[in-house]
DNA sequence: CAGTGAGCGAGCTTCCGCTTGACTT
């Protein structure tokens, strides 16, 4: 940026050929560009420069599937400076990510372009300056197998989505929406209060003792069989006259087990798994972690030191960890904890089913960039994240915990209590990530054939309990393990699902809205196939056939296809009663309650109208506060 | 907050996935 514009020797055929490499990524842009020197020009397209028209389908669903691909509203000055860089260059890389979307990307922009002659694609899977000069060393053409497999996932989330969609309109209310992702991911939360709305709770009683040896301190032990057989959820009177007949008993050591277990660290972060600690141990929304995890990785201003990037790359699917960096943190886990938290080999860990493996795990950029070194220094929120990140990046490296843990068996009679305790015997990675769930219970030394001091026996009421409904966190947790969503998406579902009306965000749960509920049963009653939860993983199966070249795309999408349009025309034709399978109960009657419009908007009336008058409006979930639907205001102030 | 569908009817809303920037006062 410093040195000034050499226009020397422009003139008289001394202009040397540059080189030209287009990424995604403007931050990875600048990182290449530092390593590869001035004989490289490094430019970003931020992500895609084309796709399909908003305003329409934009696919031949009535011939043969072609996609109508347009340059992307506001691309137009990023495809311009593409241009102008590639007329200056005289070899041109196309190094957009090594995954599916990647390759469509490159794609476009070949024919952006326009010059097959000097155009190449390369990939590479780490940002180190090796990696790159090896991708340089090995240009490719493009993979138009793979190109053809984006265009399949996108034709059939546009037709999915741009046909479901108005279909709500309709039937429901203007500006509703439904596709592939959101619908399943709304279909889960309301299967789900389906579950807690029926649930019925069971009561059961414990017996606890709580009992003494001969060293301390005190522990309790749980009645766990009786006459040989295993108890389960005792009733109220078999617990009374339990406790009848073991008040008085005595209580006797006669077993003591133990086992020694070794306790993994788990993998370096991705983008689901941060989301989901960011969530659970920082209270933060995905939104929000991504935001500042952006921040990290862009570059944050040091004092004295300018913006450094403190992470690698926060979109990814990968447990990947490059070479150097597991250099480092095993010199760093053996100088600063020593060699008994070094396992004798870097470990490695298994990457997950769907995974693209794009790019690396999320770890620091610089693992020698303490937590502590940066305190103060960078915003308060920032050093949280990075210190989360950069502990679970430092424990995957480190050995096992080895955890004791002890079971004793009480008899009583013919009963048998039993107690387990554990202690931590090493803490291994647990030094620095140490685990919110299991504390520590100890048990006294015993011996079997000890007489044990009965302090106290309680017998206690319980009632089990409904699952409990989402979290941000175990709704992506979810999602991702049934390949739903990509890392680039996940914060996005959880905001288009709440800002559509469908699901209000509460004391940390999400709540299905009656709207959602409504939607989701509409479309589940009409679109099982879509709304399956493991429709994904099948069209996933079938891309992965197209890139293999196993299969034209088109002819996938036309069997798709071929079967959608018949559950979308009976849907469409079927005015559908939804006093028939209306998910919302009337509190007063029980009826179902059904959709009604009245000058005012729409909203739920009781089906037994007019002897039951109750009312409901769509977006209130009862005991939660709710805001109205988001965005609509919004894009109405757009237009005007 | 209350409120119970069709009378005429333009033009509009929307998907998933990749990536950041930003016309005005």
């Amino acid at each position: 940026m410093s040195e000034s514009k050499s226009e020397a020797g422009k003139k008289k055929g001394g202009q040397k050929g540059k080189k030209l490499i287009i990424v995604e990524s403007p931050s990875k842009a600048k990182t290449i560009s530092k390593y590869l020197g001035s004989s490289f020009d490094v430019k970003a397209s931020m992500g895609h420069i084309k796709d399909l028209p908003v305003n329409r389908m934009g696919v031949d669903i009535e011939g043969d599937f072609e996609p109508e691909y347009v340059v992307i509203k506001g691309k137009e000055k990023v495809i311009k400076e593409l241009k102008k860089a590639a007329k200056k260059a005289d070899e041109i890389y196309l190094a957009s990510d090594p995954d599916r979307e990647g390759e469509a990307i490159a794609w476009h922009i070949a024919n952006e372009l326009g010059v097959p002659d000097k155009t190449r694609r390369i990939v590479f899977h780490e940002i180190t300056k090796r990696a790159i000069e090896e991708a340089l060393k090995n240009p490719e053409g493009i993979d138009i197998k793979k190109v053809a497999s984006q265009q399949a996932r996108r034709v059939l989330d546009r037709i999915v989505g741009y046909s479901l969609s108005p279909l709500l309109w309709r039937r429901i209310d203007r500006g509703l929406s439904a596709g592939r992702v959101q619908s399943v991911a709304l279909k889960l939360i309301c299967e789900r209060e389906k579950e807690i709305e029926a649930f019925v709770p069971e009561e059961y009683w414990k017996i606890e003792a709580q009992l003494e040896a001969s060293s301390p301190p005190p522990f309790s032990a749980e009645l766990f069989k009786a006459s040989g057989r295993k108890v389960e959820k005792l009733k109220k009177e078999e617990a009374e006259e339990i406790y009848g007949k073991v008040k008085d008993a005595e209580f006797v050591v006669s077993k003591v087990e133990k086992k020694e277990k070794k306790q993994k660290p788990k993998p370096p972060f991705i983008t689901s798994t941060l989301q989901q600690e960011a969530f659970k141990r920082l209270g933060f929304t995905a939104k929000k972690t991504m935001m500042i995890a952006q921040q990290l990785y862009e570059g944050i201003e040091i004092p004295g030191e300018g913006p450094v990037a403190l992470i690698t790359y926060m979109r990814t699917d990968s447990v990947r960890v490059s070479d150097h960096a597991l250099r480092e943190v095993r010199s760093l886990i053996k100088e600063e904890f020593g060699s008994d938290y070094l396992p004798a080999r870097a470990v490695k860990y298994e990457a997950s089913k769907g995974s693209q493996d794009a790019h690396e795990a999320i770890r620091p950029t610089d693992v020698r960039r303490t937590p502590e070194s940066l305190k103060g220094r960078i915003p308060d929120e920032h050093l949280k994240l990075y210190e989360l990140i950069w502990r679970r990046f430092v424990a995957s490296q480190m050995k096992p915990a080895v955890i004791l843990s002890t079971t004793v068996e009480v008899e009583a009679k013919d009963y048998i209590f039993k107690a387990t305790g554990s202690t931590v015997k090493f803490d291994g990675y647990r030094r620095v990530w140490p685990d919110v769930k299991d504390k520590e219970t100890l048990l006294p030394d015993v011996s079997e054939g000890e007489k044990l001091k009965v302090l106290k026996i309680d017998l206690s009421q319980h009632f089990t309990k409904p699952p409990p409904r989402y979290t941000e966190a175990s709704l992506i947790k979810t999602l991702e393990e049934k390949g739903i969503g990509r890392p680039s998406t996940y914060a996005t579902i959880v905001s288009t699902i709440i800002d559509r009306g469908y699901v209000v965000r509460a004391q940390k749960a999400l709540f299905p809205t009656p709207l959602g509920r409504i939607v989701a049963e509409v479309l589940s009653r009409n679109f099982p196939n879509i709304m399956d939860v493991s429709f994904t993983a099948h069209m996933e199966e079938d891309l992965d056939r197209i890139a293999r070249g196993e299969k034209p795309w088109k002819e996938s999408i036309k069997a798709f296809y071929e079967s959608f349009v018949k559950e979308l025309d009976k849907a469409s034709k079927n005015l559908l009663k939804l006093e028939d399978y209306s998910p919302i109960k009337c509190d007063k009657c029980g009826s179902p309650m059904v959709l009604r419009k009245s000058k005012y908007g729409k909203f739920l009336a009781c089906s037994a109208y007019p002897e039951c008058k109750n009312v409901k409006s769509l977006n209130q979930v009862d005991g939660v506060k709710t805001h109205g639907r988001k965005g609509k205001n919004k894009r109405y102030k757009k237009r005007a």
